[in-house]
RNA sequence: GGCCCGUUGGUCAAGAGGUUAAGACACAAGCCUUUCACGCUUGUAACGGGGGUUCGAUUCCCCCACGGGUCACCA
């Protein structure tokens, strides 16, 4: 185990949408890839919005996307607690250290007083920045607010010259002014830390040597190292990745379809699919292949290809990524993944009798060579475990619209009917012995004949279907079809 | 608005001063095939604009434009 130290620090405030997951995707890679820990943490400190359920979710996409992690929530480790919740002390240890250094000071301005004097000063066009007016405070003052009982947070005094630069492992050295830097809040008046102080505390006390993060913590950063030099602490290396953006080249958000990585299991999507395209937005391999196993990223994986640019997620290109791994993927595995989508639009019993396990798997093996979701599993397979309700209309007028078509259905019908024994193979002889024996083109049977067992145009091959459907089924539907033929024409 | 980051085909992207500017998805055509899909072949399509530096800029510098991020008692 090298010293490398990465986490993931996910706020319980909604389900991992894409965007975190690259994000704790690529600290993830990148500890594997460096032998080093990969520390889950939950930065829990905002008590309105934080709930249990987000918390779960959390916890449970992770899981089935596949990132593990070494220390965190359920798996415990030599820096826990790995709630921030649950780390008040040490936070309150840090900032009487900042107090009593007047390296932070208390602020007593109400959450209205300074809602309005930012809007006054945006008003003038002045930056929207705290006046420091409490920053100098005597003792005198302090009992004076305090008796009127207001209740202070802790701002940082950050120091009005100079500048920061962040040494940004992605983007080169990145420099702020200072005194663009508000004395932001650290405490706040219900005793919770804020996000940009806690954070560095727990960054440090927990050894993380790297911290990737998406780029939109850029501008949080020299605030965070303003901290980290405050409190003596050394500083780790940052690195920030691009931004995943909707197609609207706006930030991710429920607007625009499907975000979190729950949605995507939802509509039959496979883990290792998300997790291959995830890994190639903002991230490239040296070779051509895209389509790439998770070892071979991991083995792969660095910081100097990740790219500058902010990438627009297209979910034609994870379709397709996920296309490859259903046809490849394990055969029971794929079929008790696809279950519940079949159940789920009530095609098969829940739970399946074992019996019918080995018909419905290879129901969905001939169907999943052509589809791409296991949604779309469920949709190409209806008409095996139901009844066609409707002909596909361009298949109808390419195939049922003469009424010679129902005789030679009939006709199919009788050749099918001897079969003593009923599968692919005596069936596409049958078949190719009647339109030889008829003169004419196997495409003009088969066709048909697609359509009146199938009600579609396309699909698995037509004797697989056959055989898949069985004897009796066959017969009724070619009856059905014939008879619809004659009433329709 | 201030500050910060970015800008190669519709999308993801390679590229590191001299290239016919890769590759993938998508799209189109063809092949294969009983259909569809897969696969294979081929095609359409890009360096935001303007100045420099240089013998030569997609590549380096500056300006502009555009996009994004951030300025919360959210993370």
């Amino acid at each position: 185990m090298s010293n490398v130290r990465v986490r993931f620090a996910p706020s319980p405030t909604g389900s991992l949408h894409i965007g975190g997951a690259r994000t704790a995707l690529f600290n993830w890679l990148f500890a594997r890839h460096n032998n080093g820990a990969f520390v889950l943490r939950i930065d829990d400190t905002d008590t309105e919005r934080s709930t249990e359920t987000s918390y779960q979710e959390i916890l449970s996409a992770m899981k089935w996307l596949g990132i593990d992690w070494d220390e965190g929530p359920e798996k415990g480790g030599e820096y826990g607690p790995y709630l921030q919740s649950q780390r008040m002390e040490i936070y309150r240890q840090a900032v009487a250290k900042l107090l009593s250094e007047e390296k932070a000071y208390l602020c007593y301005c109400t959450v209205e007083e300074l809602a309005e004097r930012r809007k006054k000063a945006q008003a003038e066009g002045k930056p929207p920045m705290y006046d420091r007016r409490c920053r100098y405070l005597t003792p005198e003052d302090r009992n004076k607010l305090e008796q009127e009982g207001r209740q202070p947070v802790v701002r940082m005094a950050i120091p009005d010259s100079g500048t920061t630069t962040v040494h940004d492992l992605i983007r080169g050295d990145v420099t702020f002014e200072n005194n663009t830097i508000d004395d932001f809040i650290i405490v706040k008046s219900n005793g919770m830390p804020t996000y940009n102080f806690a954070t560095v505390i727990d960054d440090y006390l927990m050894k993380i040597t790297h911290l990737i993060r998406a780029e939109e913590h850029l501008s949080n950063t020299p605030k965070q190292i303003l901290v980290y030099e405050a409190l003596g602490y050394s500083l780790p290396k940052f690195a920030h990745v691009p931004m995943i953006l909707a197609p609207n080249r706006s930030k991710l958000s429920k607007r625009h379809g499907a975000t979190s990585v729950e949605e995507y299991k939802e509509q039959g999507f496979l883990p290792e699919a998300i997790l291959n395209y995830l890994s190639l937005l903002g991230w490239s391999p040296e070779g051509e292949e895209e389509i790439l196993p998770l070892d071979k990223i991991i083995k792969d994986f660095s910081l100097e290809r990740v790219s500058k640019n902010a990438a627009i997620y297209d979910t034609k290109k994870l379709t397709w990524i996920n296309g490859h791994y259903l046809r490849e993927a394990d055969p029971d595995r794929i079929t008790k993944l696809a279950l519940p989508f079949l159940q789920a639009k009530g095609l098969i019993p829940n739970p399946l009798p074992d019996e019918d396990y080995n018909r419905v798997q290879n129901i969905i093996l001939a169907v999943r060579e052509r589809v791409k979701t296991l949604e779309e599993i469920a949709d190409a397979a209806s008409y095996f475990f139901k009844e066609i309700e409707e002909y596909d209309p361009k298949g109808v007028r390419k195939q049922f619209s003469k009424i010679e078509t129902a005789d030679l259905l009939d006709e199919a019908r009788n050749y099918l009917t001897e079969l003593s024994e009923f599968n692919a193979k005596t069936t596409e002889e049958a078949y190719r012995k009647l339109s030889e024996d008829k003169g004419i083109k196997t495409g003009q049977l088969f066709h048909p004949t697609r359509l009146a067992i199938s009600g579609r145009t396309m699909g698995p091959g037509l004797f697989d279907i056959m055989e898949l459907l069985g004897k009796e089924t066959v017969l009724k539907r070619l009856e059905k079809a014939s008879k619809w033929i004659r009433e329709n024409n």
